[in-house]
DNA sequence: ACCTGAACACCGTTCAAGT
DNA sequence: ACCTGAACACCGTTCAAGT
C-alpha cells in the first residue's frame, strides 16, 4: 500500500521492539487487542510480537489472565464520566445521566466483544474503574438515595451491564443471532397456554422492544430498586 | 472398591458402548460434566469417551457449544420451583418465594461453576428453561406486577443470577479469590477522600456484607425496580 | 536475575478417503 | 449417509539449561 518504504538495513523492521517488562507487554497486548482481538492476545502470541518465546513472558506475568485484565483496566478510561457533573445542561436528571454513563460503559465492553467476559471474572480495580465507581456513586447520592444502598446498587449496576455486553458480544455473528432468536421466539410463541399460561400471555412482550429501549428501561429499573430497597439490619 | 467385578470376556468394558447419536453424545457430555466438569467436555474427550474420533461427532453437533447447551437445559431441571405453588405454607411472601426460585437457580449454576458462563451465552430455551420462565412470570403476576414490567422484568432477573454465578465460579480458586477480594478491599480503603469522596465516605458499605445478605438484598432490588419501572409507550 | 528451547499435554475444526 | 485418520493451525504452562 505504501510501496516507497525503504528497505530495512538490518532484520529488526518494527520500531525499536518494546522492551521486555510488564509496562511493554501491557502496551503490546492493548496494541494487538485493538488489531486483532482479545481472542489473539495470547501468551505465544504476545511472546511472538515481543519477538521471544512465550516462557519468556512468564517472568512479568503470573498467566493469561493478567493481560487481559490490564487491557481491560486500559479501555474503561474511554468510558464517558461527563454525565457526572452535569456538563452541558439540559441532560437531565440524575436518573438519566447516571443510565447515560452506563450505556457509555456497557457501549465501550460491546465494542471489544470477548472483554465483557473478563470484566465479569475479573473484578477490576484500576484506576479508570475506581473513576467509574466514584462516579456513579456520586450520581446515586446526588439522587438521595441512602449511602449503604448505593454501596450495593453499584455492583448490581456495573453487573446489569457488564451482563449485557457479555451476552450480546458472542451473539454478533450475524447468522447464529438470526437463528438462536428464532429460536427464542418460536419456544415462546409455541408455548402452549395449557401448559404455560404466563408464556402465553405475554408471549408479545416477552420478544417486543429494540435493544436500546430494553437497556434503558433495564438500568431505570435497577435504578429505582436501589433507590426502594433498604438493606437489612446488620 | 469393588473388587469382585468379574473382569470381561471382550474389550468393550464399558456398558453397552452409547450409540452415536445426539441423544447419547448429550448423554455422555452430561455425564462427563459431573464427573470431571465442563472444562473436559471437549469434541476430542467427547469422541474418546464414545471411541471414536472427534470427526466423527460433526455429524451430530455443530461445534462444541452445542453440547454445552445440552447439558445446561439438563441442568436446569433441578432448580427447585416448588416455592412457585407457595406449597409448605409459611414460605413468605410472593417477593420472598420468587427470591428463594432465583437463588435455587443460581445455586445449580454455583455448583457447575463453568456453566454460568455458558448460560449467559446461550440462551437456553430447552423446556426446562421455559418452565422456570413460567414460574417467574407467575410470581410476578401473584404480585400484580404489570404485564408488560413482568416480561421485561424476568431477563433482568435471570441474567442477574446468572452473572452472579459466572462471577463467583472463576473467583472460587481459594487463594486467587483471597488476593482478588484484598485487592478490592486495598483499593477501596486506600482511595483518597480527595479524589474519590464518595467510595471514601462509603468504603464499609461496599465491602459489608455476606455473599447470602448481598445476594438476597439484589434479588429484592431487582424485584422492586421491575415492579416500580414503567415500560416507555410504544 | 533473566531468558530460552523444547517439551508436555492438550484444543477445534476440516477434509479426502473409505464403508 | 455415516464414519474415520490424518492433518492444519493453534493453545497454556513448566522446566532444565544457559547467559
Amino acid at each position: 500500500m505504501t510501496p516507497r518504504t525503504p528497505a530495512p538495513r538490518s532484520r529488526r523492521e518494527r520500531p525499536a521492539k518494546p522492551a521486555l517488562t510488564y509496562e511493554g507487554i501491557v502496551e503490546t497486548a492493548v496494541r494487538l487487542m485493538e488489531a486483532e482481538g482479545l481472542q489473539r492476545v495470547t501468551m505465544r502470541r504476545l511472546a511472538q510480537e515481543l519477538d521471544t518465546g512465550p516462557a519468556s513472558l512468564y517472568v512479568y506475568v503470573a498467566n493469561t489472565a493478567e493481560p487481559h485484565a490490564a487491557i481491560l483496566d486500559e479501555l474503561l478510561g474511554s468510558v464517558d464520566l461527563s454525565p457526572t457533573a452535569g456538563e452541558g445542561d439540559g441532560d437531565g436528571d440524575w436518573r438519566d445521566r447516571l443510565t447515560q454513563v452506563l450505556i457509555s460503559y456497557t457501549r465501550v465492553l460491546l465494542e471489544n466483544s470477548a472483554l465483557a467476559h473478563s470484566a465479569l471474572v475479573a473484578r477490576p480495580s484500576g484506576s479508570n474503574n475506581l473513576a467509574l465507581v466514584e462516579a456513579i456513586l456520586t450520581l446515586l447520592h446526588e439522587g438521595r438515595v441512602p449511602g449503604p444502598q448505593a454501596a450495593w446498587g453499584v455492583d448490581v449496576l456495573l453487573q446489569t451491564a457488564t451482563a449485557t455486553a457479555a451476552e450480546h458480544s458472542t451473539r454478533a455473528h450475524a447468522v447464529d443471532s438470526a437463528d438462536e432468536h428464532n429460536a427464542l421466539v418460536t419456544a415462546v410463541r409455541g408455548a402452549s397456554p395449557g401448559t404455560h399460561p404466563r408464556i402465553a400471555a405475554l408471549a408479545d412482550d416477552l420478544v417486543s422492544g429494540t435493544p436500546e429501549q430494553r437497556l434503558t428501561w433495564i438500568f431505570h429499573s435497577v435504578i429505582n430498586g436501589t433507590l426502594t430497597t433498604e438493606r437489612p439490619a446488620p
